[in-house]
DNA sequence: CTGTTAGCGCGTTCAG
DNA sequence: CTGAACGCGCTAACAG
């Protein structure tokens, strides 16, 4: 029925010290002897002490929680991101407070709102797709808070940003289904005002115009990253053109194109070849395997942490964009019978 | 460059007023006249004020964030309870502390500890499957925080434990192969020391023994969740043993199975039906499409908000077990010409 | 090496 | 209806 937390009043009343020697001892400052310093340490133990971070942070003025905001936490490239920012963060005694915008703009300005209400040392944040104007960050910024963006990025907003090389990406899944013959590639984007979208998009366009294939815009279908809209995308689309390849921005829509193609009776990848974007875990379960993009969701998590551990505290925070490698996993669905093969295991 | 936080004492300056008023005016504390009360906010919003949550959480003993320990945060199931969690909690003025203890016994300590720390209001747990005894959580329950257990729980600790049905699971699934002419089912289970393998092992032998199937244990793997250990069981099973049915508790090892079993020319479902267990985003699109138990993991989260917020400030706490009700998804691994179809999309 | 003093920002008495 | 005073638990000056 002990209600009363232990303090390191209680713990100096105990020892007969006060409390400055025993915050100092559990500080672990070196101007405390070694012998009250391991004896605080006993008894703190002993007791049941549990430091009060609260108290701790009000008084120093700094803070062990980062704040996360992602759009969907339950999204496979989100929470792996988020497994690599706390292999780094949680070892070095940070704590990370994970907020989700459901990709409404409305649920990242009250996220940003509770994050700066909690104090946190930093921020790290992939924006909603909602998402167009960025003034909500101002306080942000105007606090020296470092501020991490990650993913879906803007360059509205200074300091670090750490994006996948979704240029390369794009750019090599079209050159990939050139070098397996087609001629004729459609592409599945996203919301072409994202970063990620855009890019892939461009990396897209760039592949067609090394290759001598002239760009024709009735082969983009805009906003089809769904598996629903990359059904309906490729259904319509095989009605009035004629097209032997399919570059996905996503690959829910590559699969939605998958199962659509299947029920028409066309062969892939004989007639007509998919890639997608993501390496979702079910792209190697699906038949035929789905050839995609691997983002390295956690070693970009782990730059994201070492990067905010670094910046807190400092005045000004560079301006940089730092690239994380992708890796097109080829597999079955993007094949033709004479082609490189490299399948990459999952689970 | 304004480093410098407004706090309710800058803008009672600013208003002539004493910090009290500004504090019982924000609190929309009724003593205050309707006029102050309203000025009073608009100038906190005017100087950009953003309420301190550790000096008022300091201050007034109450927390209003919420610890949550899970396994691991990028798998489908928990990262939908997490959701579901937030869609609760958030609205309420909540915040959620995330920590994973990445099946770690250790780690769990090193989570409870960080929780208590940062003095939540309140903590929810799974435990991690190493976890067998509790007494770290000891303390938890001195303090009176309120604990809810979820999914992974145990009965050594007391207050509300919220769990699916994985009996009725276990014995859905198999009395669903048994009904489709399954007469010798292997069971895929996973350690047999946490209540959610346990229960839907048991639920098997029940299904087996209402329909007058001895049991036998021979036919059951233990440790098998993954899906290697699921390729590997059903090639050494069905060395020895003649199977017809596997009834896996878990989508991959039921996945490992169904790849094994193609590999070897088995004809899924025809000689070999398989159902497995937690409704994977990819149970839905492997060849044949598995069937599975779905939990509904978002309704659980919602339930688990729900009743941590009705628990915070209370003395005791009830010491109840609440089932969250699962359906079996029939599709192509486990039926037999004749029979019910019921497909669930999903995405 | 240790004690003293003074807050961090806020909520809550107790007066008036 | 509002002000004055105090303290939540801790850290950081300044002494000695």
């Amino acid at each position: 029925m002990a209600k009363h937390r232990i303090t390191i009043t209680d713990i100096a009343k105990e020892m007969g010290v006060t409390p400055s020697t025993v915050s100092r001892a559990l500080a672990g400052n070196e101007r405390v002897s070694l012998k009250t310093r391991e004896r605080v340490i006993a008894v703190a133990k002993d007791m049941g002490y549990q430091p009060n971070v609260l108290a701790s942070s009000l008084r120093s003025g700094r803070s062990d929680t980062i704040g996360m905001i992602v759009p969907r936490i339950n999204r496979h490239f989100f929470s792996n991101v988020i497994s690599g920012v706390e292999a780094i963060l949680n070892p070095a005694g940070f704590n990370l407070l994970i907020c989700q915008s459901h990709e409404r703009v409305e649920d990242e300005r009250k996220a940003i709102h509770s994050l700066l209400s909690n104090r946190v040392g930093g921020i790290i944040i992939s924006h909603s797709v909602e998402t167009k104007s960025f003034n909500h960050y101002n306080e942000v910024l105007a606090e020296d808070i470092p501020l991490v963006q990650f993913d879906r990025v803007t360059d509205e907003i200074g300091g670090p940003r750490i994006v996948n090389d979704n240029f390369l990406g794009g750019m090599r899944s079209t050159r990939h289904l050139i070098k397996n013959g087609c001629k004729r590639i459609a592409h599945f984007a996203g919301s072409l005002h994202v970063n990620v979208y855009k890019e892939r998009f461009d990396g897209y366009k760039y592949a067609l115009e090394k290759a001598g294939i002239v760009f024709d815009s009735s082969l983009v279908v805009d906003n089809c990253i769904l598996q629903d809209s990359g059904s309906q995308a490729v259904e319509i689309l095989l009605r009035s053109e004629k097209i032997d390849g399919v570059f996905a921005a996503s690959d829910f829509s590559a699969l939605g194109a998958i199962k659509k193609l299947k029920e028409m009776k066309v062969v892939i990848p004989g007639e007509v070849k998919v890639t997608g974007f993501a390496n979702e875990p079910f792209s190697d379960l699906v038949d035929p395997a789905l050839s995609s993009v691997e983002q390295n969701a956690f070693e970009m998590g782990t730059q994201i942490a070492r990067l905010i551990m670094e910046n807190i505290g400092k005045e000004s925070i560079p301006d940089e964009e730092i690239h994380v490698p992708v890796r097109l996993i080829v597999r079955e669905s993007s094949l033709s019978g004479n082609s490189e093969i490299r399948i990459k295991k999952d689970f």
